[in-house]
DNA sequence: ATCATAATGTGAACGCTGTTCATTATATTT
DNA sequence: AAATATAATGAACAGCGTTCACATTATGAT
């Protein structure tokens, strides 16, 4: 009998078009518009349902801020093509740029949010934050393959380089993102932005 | 008859009581408790009563995060007393990170919450960011002295490379602050973002 | 001192939020 | 067909920012 399967089926497919519901109102709606109350509306239940599926609020953000890093991470995919380290590096860095202006609402889910984290903390030790180290854990990649290759000389130490310039583009994303960019021209914001990551790319280069 | 300049004594003198009030919560009860009807309590008012004095929750928060800006551009002061750019440029780096760490909520205030840039957003053109503008005017100031005593010389955009130097801080702050250490584990976090610190400073000087 | 006017303060309400729980409806098993 | 297990829900609670008709208090003029 092949219920118990089709019942369990069921049933991470209802989990799943409720995610789905929320992704469709974080990217369409913005992070503000993802109640329970819109997210149930959309998928035509109560908003009691959801908390079959999921134990609370932060459950869900979490589960979206997973998939969402999975996808960064994926979109990083495309560097590993790049041979020489430092450009690599920053395609890198231009890739999460690119994410971070294409799907602001999950970038903010994913670096700003407070939810997903207390999810994460709430669940103990036993669990780490698994979706965040695998993303951060390719740019340690690509640091290595600097450091290797004998491009980067001034440390020997990948994850603090690798955080380095991981804060660097996400300071920049953040600040603008954040609409902290404002004591700038708006029309000087993007060109301000590009020179910087130039600039970084000299610094790693020759210092500044 | 001076009736009218103690009635407007008076006036300013509950707006700044009520947002004192608001700044008490901030540092000691955290963002999340800072709600129209907590201040009002705190300050034995009705909640309504705010309103005859604030246009509404984000002017107060706009007020309450100049203030802090205030509070951030001073503490830089004292770094104008290092000679040494590079020194005084790590100095700044520091007292930033100091800043966030002994006021995360205010920092929160400043960088991460929509309110405030709300309010400056429905001031319309006419008003720009100015405290924001002011603190990070005098990081714009530090980097052009060292541009002007000839250490930094990949350069000679100090306003490119104050933002490339705030970014780099900022982030490093942000994902401690969000919680996006995590990916660290916790006895390791405060030495790792040190060694970041050490790490750019010394790849201003020879690159990576 | 009395009265009109201006300034100041408030209680109650509106629609929104996350969450819980007793109750109802549906599907499966006996 | 009856009993049981699964799924879904309506209603409620306490909180939020905000508005507005109303009450209170202080000032100015007579």
């Amino acid at each position: 009998m092949g219920i118990r399967e089709r019942k369990e089926r069921e049933k991470t497919e209802r989990r799943q078009a409720i995610l789905m519901a929320a992704q469709r109102l974080f990217n369409e709606q913005g992070f503000e518009k993802v109640s329970m109350r819109n997210i149930a509306e959309t998928i035509e239940y109560s908003p009691a349902t959801i908390y079959l599926y999921f134990k609370n609020k932060n459950e869900l953000l979490f589960a979206l801020q997973s998939q969402a890093f999975g996808q960064l991470a994926r979109s990083f995919e495309s560097v590993f093509a790049i041979e020489h380290p430092a450009k690599q590096l920053e395609a890198v860095g231009h890739k999460y740029l690119e994410f971070a202006f294409q799907h602001p609402e999950l970038f903010e889910l994913m670096f700003v949010m407070n939810g997903p984290m207390q999810a994460v903390e709430a669940r103990g030790e036993t669990t780490p934050w698994a979706s965040g180290r695998a993303a951060f854990e390719r740019v340690v990649q690509v640091m290595q393959h600097g450091i290797d290759a004998g491009v980067f000389t001034r440390t020997d130490n990948a994850e603090t380089a690798a955080l380095m310039a991981w804060s660097q583009v996400h300071g920049l994303a953040t600040l603008y993102l954040r609409k902290r960019m404002m004591i700038f021209p708006e029309d000087r914001r993007q060109a301000i932005m590009e020179e910087v990551m130039a600039l970084f790319a000299q610094v790693l280069q020759h210092g500044l």
